[in-house]
DNA sequence: CATTCGTCCTGATAGC
DNA sequence: TGCTATCAGGACGAAT
């Protein structure tokens, strides 16, 4: 389930491939994951082809390429104007797409959606295929508007003060340099609602999912069920700040994965689930209050249509009046 | 205006 | 065995 660090490490592993090499063709196998592009499957295509991929950014789980075009005549980008790329290729991964390099040997995989033939270079394989089960993900091209705030954001700064459109509603993440905690705080306590709520609104903070949210809680002893205009200023710094080293740890480990729905570029599953302390484990004893000596069961809940776990002895539910 | 909820999807698994 | 129900959840647009 890509979160921040999938997303990064997905990122990093394309950017070497793709960089600097122009898409021959483009294959929708699906259109279904082409359907945030307004104008259909044929319009998308010819946005694409023709034109020169230049790097690849993030702004929390939206990952996008920016494009030159090379001159073959598509809409994407206009001649002249001093290499400044004008549109990007956006993909968001949702639940279960992925981004793989592969050579043009490999048989399709089972939920391949779309196909990009890439200029030949040597030693790197041929396509880049997205692939995605569940279709929550999908692919679609954007403009590429100023933003004031310094560039796209993420780990890698790109030299372009340039960010996609449909990602410029998002906030920066909390592994970015740039990430500003006050304007975070500001905002949370003016929320009128829980904080794990506001730790998955991407428009608040971006890159934490379902896991991370669960993670960052127990680590911070909160419960996700805490208003957010309550939290103290050490709290928040508390939640953000273990937010941030479960996402670290993750990305040194390549990223979480649970069932091979997820993998990397290359193909190769992360391994980080092994040391999750919450998600997934219901019914567990309570990893700190163990080593504390108080026996404890993790517990799982419905919340906002999906499943949160939190130690009822040290994540309390937050009761009327006082903390 | 801010906040919450329904919807999009497939496939593994549980239960009868 | 074969069917149906349940679950997984990111993000957007509709509803409140």
């Amino acid at each position: 389930m890509p979160e921040l660090p999938e997303v990064e490490v997905v990122r990093r592993g394309l950017v070497s491939w793709v960089r600097g090499r122009t898409i021959d063709a483009v294959e929708v196998v699906d259109p279904r994951s082409v359907r945030r592009h307004a104008l259909g499957a044929g319009d998308f295509i010819g946005n694409l082809e023709g034109a020169t991929v230049l790097d690849v950014v993030r702004r929390g789980k939206f990952l996008w390429m920016p494009l030159l075009d090379t001159g073959a005549g598509g809409p994407a980008g206009t001649p002249g104007s001093a290499g400044i790329p004008q549109v990007a290729l956006m993909a968001h991964l949702g639940m279960s797409g992925q981004l793989l390099m592969q050579g043009g040997d490999v048989p399709d995989e089972k939920h391949l959606k779309v196909r990009f033939r890439l200029s030949p270079r040597d030693g790197m394989p041929e396509q880049l295929r997205f692939v995605d089960q569940r279709i929550f993900g999908g692919l679609f091209v954007t403009d590429l508007v100023p933003t004031d705030d310094g560039g796209p954001g993420g780990l890698a700064e790109s030299p372009l003060p340039l960010i996609a459109a449909e990602a410029a509603h998002i906030a920066r993440d909390p592994l970015d340099p740039a990430f500003s905690f006050d304007l975070f705080y500001r905002r949370l306590r003016k929320r009128k609602t829980g904080l794990k709520r506001a730790l998955l609104d991407q428009g608040l903070v971006s890159g934490i999912g379902n896991i991370y949210a669960d993670e960052a809680l127990w680590r911070a002893r909160l419960h996700y069920a805490r208003p957010t205009d309550t939290l103290r200023r050490a709290e928040a710094e508390r939640v953000l700040a273990e937010a941030r080293e479960v996402m670290l740890d993750a990305l040194a480990a390549g990223g979480t994965s649970f069932d091979s729905l997820y993998v990397n570029v290359n193909g190769a599953s992360g391994y980080f689930d092994r040391s999750l302390n919450a998600y997934g484990r219901e019914g567990l004893e309570c990893k700190r209050c163990a080593a504390a000596g108080v026996s404890s069961r993790m517990k799982r809940e419905q919340f906002m249509n999906r499943s949160s776990y939190t130690c009822p002895a040290c994540q309390p539910r937050p009761r009327n009046g006082r903390w």
